[in-house]
Order: structure tokens, then C-alpha cells, then sequence
RNA sequence: GCCCGGGUGGCGAAAUUGGUAGACGCAAGGGACUUAAAAUCCCUCGACUCGCAAGAGUUAUCCCGGUUCGAUUCCGGGUCCGGGCACCA
């Protein structure tokens, strides 16, 4: 037995105690409940980072505890192995993608095996693989026969110099990051998904998913952006006529211009002989394709010279094209309404268009109604969106025009009205609401041919041809004679050549013609093969699928349903949207495929918070702006002697080093801590504590090694703790039946206390492991019974009695169960202490609360008076209200507060406090 | 720009349903043990004021306002920091 905590030579031990058992190897079992908890699978980017070490340990925490609670727990790991960073590290270090990824898999899976997770590693695989990646070419085939695969033009960064496209991550103020070129957008055809066809279920799933955080519920809903509208007809002079979408009918009558994107067709039609207006349109086509550029952008316009008639009023408005008109959300063509909606406003004002307001507020219909009574007495200015002097100038206005004429005037000075209200300057519309108008529009319109109501939704189909090497090959075949086809089943994967020389330009698929070269599997004649690979979202969207059907040589078999949906899911806050938008979608396409029968992947989610450390800096001599970043390894950080960080000195020359602040752990700040190094210096349990208590798991977590530190301490005196005990004599069992056995209601005052003190740790360890998922309050919990147990006095002249060993003896056990979940190496170590022999712990059974222990007779209560804390007072637990009044009203300290003063009233919470109001 | 989070001692945090703000840990200060160091153990620890002291009072959860007997918690407005924005994964 050792006499100190060694976590190197007890972590080797319960490793190889695990592997050889294969004790975390699971097969369907119908007789336990099913327990699948996932993590989001790694791009397998070279070594462990702190981010995977947070992840994985809480999903092994998880995991750990559910089997505790008698499940059949299956936690798989696999690689999400394509992806640009390989190819990046192919141009850096002149070697093949494929070998750089199978390098960084291998001995990322040794890193894995030393944080001790409880992987059931007989599942995993690599989406690199062809028999990984063939069922999901499979699935493309059948999804285009099904018409939800498709082909269209879409825009796509385009770097001049290099002739390649580039990803947004490559575009670095608007330039090739390798050429420096200015990048352009650039169309061309690429192929889709429909998930657009699923918008409306993925939308009502949402409602189903009682176990995922509203934030990332509302970013999805916000993401798929249902909205009710109309599309309108606008004839044109001269030219087709133009529909716009609009979830505004009510302000038609405020129309002034029509706006089109510059992608548009009657922005390309005008383009032809005017070159002012070509070249608005060319001047568009540069800057990045994210929306955040786009929406960043300064909002700029030109005037077609064309006029569209309202189809209402028949009057004339100009169409202009502008910057700020998406061509891929409705038709790309908007009715600009400026005195009732913000961007119009500002465009309209940036280029003298006319403002015309046609909705006013309650309170403005209010202030018109009441001219002829006391105008003043009856406005609300609270109701006036606009402010209280627009409303009162309202409100003095002597006649109903003048009135109007106030409120139009504020919009235009002020900025648009955008809240719903009330029509005017309508015609035959005037007096009516956002409904009403909605409604008799959209029957005029529909009645007429010239619109009809539409739900749109701002979800975009999910784009899935990326111009790279490394990505699974989409299966499709161009021919002359018949078009696109996709790649027969049989003939099936079409593999990735993965021994390839890799320049970084262009892609090796794309630059051999031998590999283009094909035949038409429908006429037999010569054809290519489509060079664009997939979406790496495209492997990451069903992977949590394949872990159940290990083997299958379809992409899923009968296992699924048994395993299916995930019951955790876990992973970073990044994923809120993209990922597990796809992934969501990607299960119902398997649902409509007949191979899973549930809707949705995945019943709990929990997305956890980035991990974070403090940079240091110093400016480098030549170029001052440019910063050298110091590694936290390399520095010391020095304090004034309240504790307080004052500055901090580079280890290797002593000279200061200046703070940069608390940033997400990064190469290029060179804050990073390799999880490597931390379990060499303090076993992977102390890694694995530490990150779970620094702070709850949805919040970022500070990388700080003296906390670290702490939490080796911690173990070292659990351990000696542990050890004292066991080197103590026997003792009799405790609340059980039998002669020897201690009954609890003989324990002592102490001895009842430490016991208390046992049962409420199980209770809550309990619930925070499996309710709240506040781990680090849960282990705050297990330090505090480890500092009672340690003051734990009994009866020492004596050694100690029969009755407080027992009562010692459970307390250990319940500590060290309770603390396997996130230690699981010392855990095991220490069970085998206690005499438990070769036992694997997770299949002990989780300690039950004993609620006969919990029982207390007096409870405390706070005593405020006016709100504040003016004492305390001990009452019976089944004290009455009028017992704890009057326990309250005589404490000395609160009647000195009371003093004289009446007794307004008396707040008394039950077992918690007593307010008395004077 | 849009959507979503977050802000509490010197620091990470806790307060679970509106009820004693700061549990637990780190850092710091003081002490014990030791030839010494490490390790370990004990004590103190939001700020301010009064008091020799025991102690007492005031104040404090980003800012402004509201609801309430009572607000870190709920509501309105602001501010700063972080995540996402469709080709990073």
C-alpha cells in the first residue's frame, strides 16, 4: 500500500485494470435502460488542447455517474478527420494530408487513454475513411433522387492572384490570406441540400427539445426565421414586372422606391447600357460573402432610372439597386417603406428619397380622436413611441392635419416608426391595424392575381460543395448527353486518392485528369467527375448514428433504435446553430430513410463555455505595434501583499513581461497550457477535478495552475484521510440488522451531526450530478465533508469508539463513490484500499440517502427588521408562525431595532426567516 | 449591423423557486513543526467608520430607474466583455 498519493503509478494501474477488462464495451441490452452520452467528436488537429480535456471529462463525468445509476451506458470517440487544417499543415510541412491526420489521430488516442475516459473504443472510426464516408455518399445519391439534392449558382470568395476559391477564414481584411489579393465574390454551381423543405419541422421540434438550452433554442428559431408576408407584384415600364416580399403590407401606402439586390436580373438587364450602373454592380461584387461583412458594410445604392407602379395608388416609385438587398431571402427585391422601417429610413435620407408616413401610434390616434375635447388631458406621451415633445406637439395641434403633420414631421427628423399602429394617408385602408390591413390586402391582391400571402423563412439550403482536396468526393457524374448523375450505388465509395502531392492551389483531384476521367453510367459515354468535395458538416451530422451500428454495412442497422436519440449531448456553444442545425436535419432525412424511428438526435444538450488564461506580452523593439506573447509556463506573475497581480516577470531573463488580459486559449497568443504537461506533473484526476470545479460547465473556465495545485492537495489528503482509517481497527457495520451492528439513534451529538452532514452530501452530489450539472458545487460539497471529517472528534482518549469508526467508515465510502465520476483512477485505487477487492466501482451501486439521517429537531432562522438582518434566532423545526413571531420580537437585537415602534407587520417564512415591518 | 450569452471580494466562484450575499477553492498575511527548505497543520481575510477589546454600525452583487415587506435573482433603459452570422471545426 502506498503511503503517499502517487496518481502516476495509480493511474497506469486502473488503466490497465479497465483495458483489460474492456470494461466500458457495451452491447444492447434490453433488461437495463439505455444510457448514449456523446460528445462532439475532435478534429483530430495534432495533440489534446484544454478545450477537448473540458469536454470529454464532462461527458466521462456523465457517463461515469449513469452507469453508477445502473444503466447500460454506451460512450463512443471517433475522428472528424477531413477538414482544411490538414491541408494547411500539408503546405507547411510538405507532407500529405492523410498521413499529417493519421499521425495526429494515433497519438491523439494515446492522450485520450491517459485522461482515463471511459471510451468504448471498439466503435471508433475516422470520417476520413472510404467506409465511413461511402454511406454518406450513398445517402447524397439517393437524397438527389429524391430531388432534395440539387444543383444551383452560388456566390463563393474568389482570390484574383491565386485562381482558387477561398474559405472565409482564408479572407483576412478582405484579402487572399497567401496572395493578399482583394478578394472577390464570384458565382458559380455548387450543390444543396433542401433543408428548407424540413424549415417548419425543425422549427416545431424545437418545442419538443425540453432538455436543450433556450439560448440555443432561440438562436435556432431565430436562425430559421419563420416570417408571414405577401408578395407583391410592382409592374415595371418597360420590363417585366417585379415582386417584392414584405412582412409589412400595412405600410404599402408608404411606399416611396423599390430596392433590388445587385445580383438581381433587372439589376443585370439596366447594367447592359449604363456604366455607372455596371459599375455599381462590379464595386458590389467585392468584399467578403459573410453576412456580417455585408451588413457592416456602409449602405450604398444607385437609381435604375426605372419607375414601378404602386399597385394600389398607381403612382409612379423609382427602383433603385442597393448593397443591403440580399438575392437569397425572398425575391431579392424589397418595397422600401422610410417612415416605417429604419434601413429604408436611412437610405431614403442618405439619398433625398421621399418619407411618407402612413402609420401612427395609439397614442396619436388617441390625441386625434380627443381634438375636440382637452387634447392634454388625454394623451399618454408614454404611448408616443416618438417621445413626449412630438406627442405634445401632437397633442396641441389645433386641427387632425396638423396633428399628422407634427407626428410625420418627427419621424422624419427622428428616424422611422416601426412599431405596429394605425393606417392613414391610406384611402380606402385608413383606421385600420396591422391585421386588418394585412388581411384586405392580401385578399385584394389574391383576388386580383397580383400577390398572394407567403411564409418565408430566412433558413438558406445548406450548401455542400467546397473547392477542397480533403473531403469525401461527391458522387456525381457529368456527362455531355445526360447532365448530372449521380454515381450508381454499386459502384460505390468513390474514393479520396490519398497518397497525393499537395501544393495548397489547387486540389489534386482537380489537377488529374486521369482521375476525372470517367463514363456515363447512363449512356456509357465519355464524362467527369465531380473535384468538389463535401461540407466536412456533412461526415459530423450523423456520426452519432454510426457509433451504434459498429460494423454495419449499411449506414445504420436495427441497433440504432436501441440506442437512439442521444440521451446527452455534449459539446462547445460555437455549434449552436450550424452544426446542430444539420444534425437535427440530417436525423429526419435518416427517419424518412425508414433507418431511425424517432424525430429528433438528441434529447439533452449541454453546450460548455471556452477555456480561458491570462496572456502576457511585450512589444517588440522594431515594431512597436507588432506584440512577442509569453507563455503562462514561462512567467511569474508578481503580487503586492494583498494579493493582488501587479505585474509579472519572463522566467528565462527576468525582465517584466506586460498583462494582456483573459483571452480564449490560443496559438496566437501563445496562452495555451498542454493538458500533456499537466497530467505529468499531477495525474490526470487532478486535470480532471480542476477543470470541473473552476467553474460550472456553460461557463468559460480560467486556466490557472495554482488552482490546480489545490486540487492535488485535496486528493493527497483524501488520500491520507483514507489510509489513517483503513490502518484503524475493525469496526462493527452501521444501521443494519444483526447483533453487531450499530443502531443509529444511539450515535452521539457529533457522530449524528458528521452523519447528517454524509446524507445531505449524497443528496446533493445527487442532484447536481444528474439534475443540474453543477459539478462544481458538488465537489465544493465532497471538500467540505473531507475538512468535517478531518475535524471529526471522537472520543480520542480512547482512540476512538465502535460507534465513530462506523459512522468514519461511511462517511469514506459515500466520499470516494461520490467523487468517481470525476476521479475515477483514485476512486479505483481506494475502493481496492477499503476492501473491496478487484471490483470495477462504477458497477457498485450509488449510495442511497438515509432520510431517518437527515431528520434535525432546530433550524435557524434570520431576522430582519425593515428588510435588514438584525439577528438570529434557533426555533423547533415545527415551530409555529406565532412561536417564531414571538421568538423573533424578543432576540435582544432585534428589539433594540424595534424599539418603540408599532408592528406594522410580520413576515415569517417557514425555515427560513421572519420580516418585521415597523 | 443582426441573434445569443455574461458582468458578484485581490482571483475562480456560491447563493437551486424573490428570503442570512461571498459556501468551496486560489492568492495574500500571521503562526506551529523543522538546523533549513519542501510538505503538512492552525488562525485571519469585501470595503468603510467607531471601539483598548469583546463587539457595533454603515455600505456593497457593472450603471440608472421600477416592482416588492424583502431583489445577485423579476421588469424597463444603458454600458462593457464574450460566442455565432451559413467555406474554421
Amino acid at each position: 500500500m502506498q503511503e503517499l498519493y502517487d496518481p502516476q503509478s495509480i493511474e497506469t494501474a486502473a488503466q490497465k485494470f479497465w483495458n483489460e477488462r474492456r470494461a466500458f464495451e457495451v452491447t444492447e441490452d434490453p433488461s437495463k435502460p439505455k444510457y448514449f452520452c456523446l460528445s462532439m467528436l475532435p478534429y483530430p488537429s495534432g495533440a489534446l488542447h484544454m478545450g477537448h480535456v473540458r469536454n470529454y471529462t464532462i461527458g466521462d463525468v456523465i457517463s461515469r455517474f449513469q452507469r453508477m445509476q445502473g444503466k447500460n451506458v454506451l460512450q463512443p470517440m471517433a475522428w472528424d478527420a477531413f477538414g482544411l487544417p490538414a491541408e494547411n499543415a500539408a503546405i507547411a510541412r510538405k507532407t500529405a494530408p492523410a498521413k499529417w491526420t493519421y499521425q495526429n489521430i494515433e497519438h491523439m488516442r494515446e492522450q485520450f487513454k491517459r485522461m482515463g475516459f471511459a471510451y468504448d473504443w471498439s466503435r471508433e472510426f475516422a470520417t476520413c475513411k472510404p467506409d465511413y464516408y461511402v454511406h454518406e455518399q450513398r445517402m447524397f445519391t439517393r437524397l438527389f433522387k429524391k430531388g432534395l439534392a440539387y444543383r444551383k449558382n452560388s456566390v463563393v470568395n474568389w482570390d484574383p492572384v491565386d485562381q482558387t476559391v477561398l474559405a472565409n477564414e482564408q479572407v483576412v481584411d478582405g484579402r487572399g490570406w497567401r496572395s493578399g489579393a482583394v478578394v472577390e465574390k464570384r458565382e458559380i454551381p455548387q450543390w444543396f441540400l433542401k433543408i428548407t423543405d424540413y424549415a417548419q419541422e425543425l422549427l416545431d421540434g424545437l418545442d419538443t427539445l425540453a432538455g436543450w438550452p433556450d439560448s440555443v433554442k432561440i438562436m435556432q428559431r431565430n436562425w430559421i426565421g419563420r416570417s408571414e408576408g405577401l408578395e407583391i407584384r410592382f409592374a415595371v415600364e418597360d420590363h417585366e414586372a417585379l415582386t417584392v416580399f414584405t412582412t409589412r403590407p400595412d405600410t404599402l401606402m408608404g411606399v416611396t422606391y423599390l430596392a433590388v439586390a445587385a445580383e438581381h436580373p433587372l439589376a443585370h438587364a439596366v447594367a447592359r447600357n449604363k456604366p455607372l450602373i455596371a459599375a455599381f454592380i462590379e464595386q458590389c461584387r467585392k468584399g467578403g460573402t459573410a453576412l456580417a461583412d455585408i451588413e457592416t458594410q456602409e449602405k450604398l445604392g444607385i437609381d435604375t432610372g426605372m419607375s414601378a407602379i404602386h399597385p394600389v395608388t398607381g403612382e409612379r416609385v423609382p427602383i433603385w439597386i442597393a448593397n443591403f438587398v440580399l438575392m437569397s431571402y425572398g425575391t431579392g427585391a424589397v418595397m422600401a417603406v422610410p417612415a416605417h422601417d429604419q434601413r429604408d429610413w436611412e437610405f431614403a435620407t442618405k439619398y433625398d428619397l421621399f418619407i411618407k408616413m402612413v402609420i401612427v401610434s395609439d397614442g396619436v390616434r388617441d390625441a386625434i380622436r380627443s381634438l375636440d375635447h382637452d387634447a392634454h388631458d388625454n394623451i399618454d406621451p408614454m404611448n408616443v413611441a416618438l417621445g413626449e415633445s412630438a406627442a405634445i406637439e401632437v397633442a396641441d395641434a389645433a386641427s387632425e392635419v396638423d396633428a399628422l403633420d407634427a407626428f410625420e414631421q418627427s419621424i422624419i427628423v427622428d428616424g422611422a416608426f416601426t412599431d405596429n399602429g394605425w393606417l392613414v394617408n391610406s384611402g380606402e385602408y385608413d383606421g385600420l391595424d396591422f391585421d386588418g390591413a394585412f388581411n384586405e390586402l392580401a385578399e385584394r391582391f389574391e383576388r386580383e392575381g397580383t400577390g398572394r400571402r407567403v411564409v418565408n423563412y430566412r433558413l438558406r439550403d445548406w450548401g455542400v460543395s467546397r473547392q477542397r482536396y480533403w473531403g469525401c468526393p461527391i458522387p456525381i457524374i457529368y456527362c455531355p448527353a445526360c447532365g448530372a448523375v449521380p454515381v450508381p450505388e454499386e459502384q460505390l465509395p468513390v474514393v479520396l486518392p490519398e497518397n497525393v502531392e499537395f501544393t495548397g492551389l489547387q486540389s489534386p483531384i482537380k489537377a488529374d485528369p486521369e482521375w476525372r476521367k470517367t463514363t456515363c453510367p447512363q449512356c456509357g459515354g465519355a464524362a467527369e467527375r465531380e473535384t468538389d468535395t463535401f461540407d466536412t458538416f456533412m461526415e459530423s451530422s450523423w456520426y452519432y448514428a454510426r457509433y451504434t451500428s459498429p460494423g454495419a454495412a449499411t449506414q445504420i442497422d436495427e441497433r440504432a433504435n436501441y440506442w437512439l436519440p442521444v440521451d446527452q449531448y455534449i459539446g462547445g456553444i460555437e455549434h449552436a446553430i450550424l452544426h446542430l442545425m444539420y444534425f437535427r436535419f440530417y436525423h429526419k432525412l435518416l427517419r424518412d430513410s425508414g433507418m431511425v424511428n424517432s424525430d429528433e438526435p438528441a434529447t439533452n444538450l449541454l453546450c460548455q463555455g471556452m477555456v480561458v488564461a491570462e496572456t502576457f506580452f511585450r512589444e517588440d523593439d522594431v515594431h512597436p505595434s507588432a506584440r512577442v506573447w509569453f507563455s503562462p509556463d514561462d512567467v511569474k506573475v508578481e503580487r503586492d501583499d494583498r494579493g493582488r497581480v501587479v505585474g509579472a516577470r519572463f522566467v528565462g531573463d527576468d525582465e517584466p513581461v506586460l498583462l494582456g488580459g483573459i483571452e480564449k486559449m490560443a496559438k496566437s497568443k501563445n496562452n495555451g497550457v498542454d493538458p500533456q504537461t499537466m497530467v505529468d506533473r499531477y495525474g490526470a484526476d487532478t486535470v480532471r477535478l480542476f477543470s470541473m470545479f473552476a467553474a460550472p460547465p456553460d461557463q468559460s473556465l480560467e486556466w490557472n495552475e495554482a488552482g490546480v495545485e489545490g486540487m492535488s492537495r485535496f486528493l493527497k489528503r483524501l488520500w491520507r484521510e483514507v489510509r489513517a482509517h483503513v490502518e484503524g481497527p475493525d469496526h462493527p457495520p452501521i444501521g443494519e440488522t444483526g447483533e453487531s451492528a450499530i443502531d443509529p439513534s444511539m450515535l452521539t451529538a457529533a457522530q449524528k451531526t458528521l452523519r447528517r452532514q454524509v446524507h445531505e452530501t449524497i443528496q446533493k452530489v445527487s442532484d447536481d450530478y444528474g439534475r443540474r450539472y453543477a459539478f462544481n458545487t458538488a465537489i465544493a460539497a465532497l471538500m467540505e465533508l473531507l475538512n468535517a471529517l478531518n475535524k471529526f472528534a471522537d472520543t480520542a482518549e480512547q482512540g476512538g469508539s465502535d460507534a465513530g469508526r462506523a459512522v468514519r467508515h461511511e462517511a469514506i465510502e459515500a466520499l470516494v463513490l461520490l467523487l468517481n465520476p470525476i476521479t475515477p483512477h483514485v476512486s479505483h485505487a481506494l475502493w481496492q484500499l477499503l476492501g473491496h477487492g478487484e471490483t470495477l466501482i462504477e458497477d457498485v451501486a450509488w449510495p442511497q440517502v438515509d432520510m431517518a439521517a437527515l431528520t434535525r429537531t432546530a433550524v435557524t432562522l434570520a431576522v430582519q427588521v425593515n428588510g435588514k438582518l438584525r439577528g438570529t434566532i434557533e426555533v423547533a423545526v415545527d415551530a409555529s408562525r406565532e412561536d417564531a413571531e414571538r421568538a423573533a420580537l424578543q432576540e435582544p437585537s432585534v428589539a433594540q431595532f424595534v424599539g418603540d415602534q408599532a408592528v406594522r407587520k410580520v413576515i415569517v417564512v417557514p425555515g427560513k426567516i421572519v420580516n418585521i415591518v415597523v
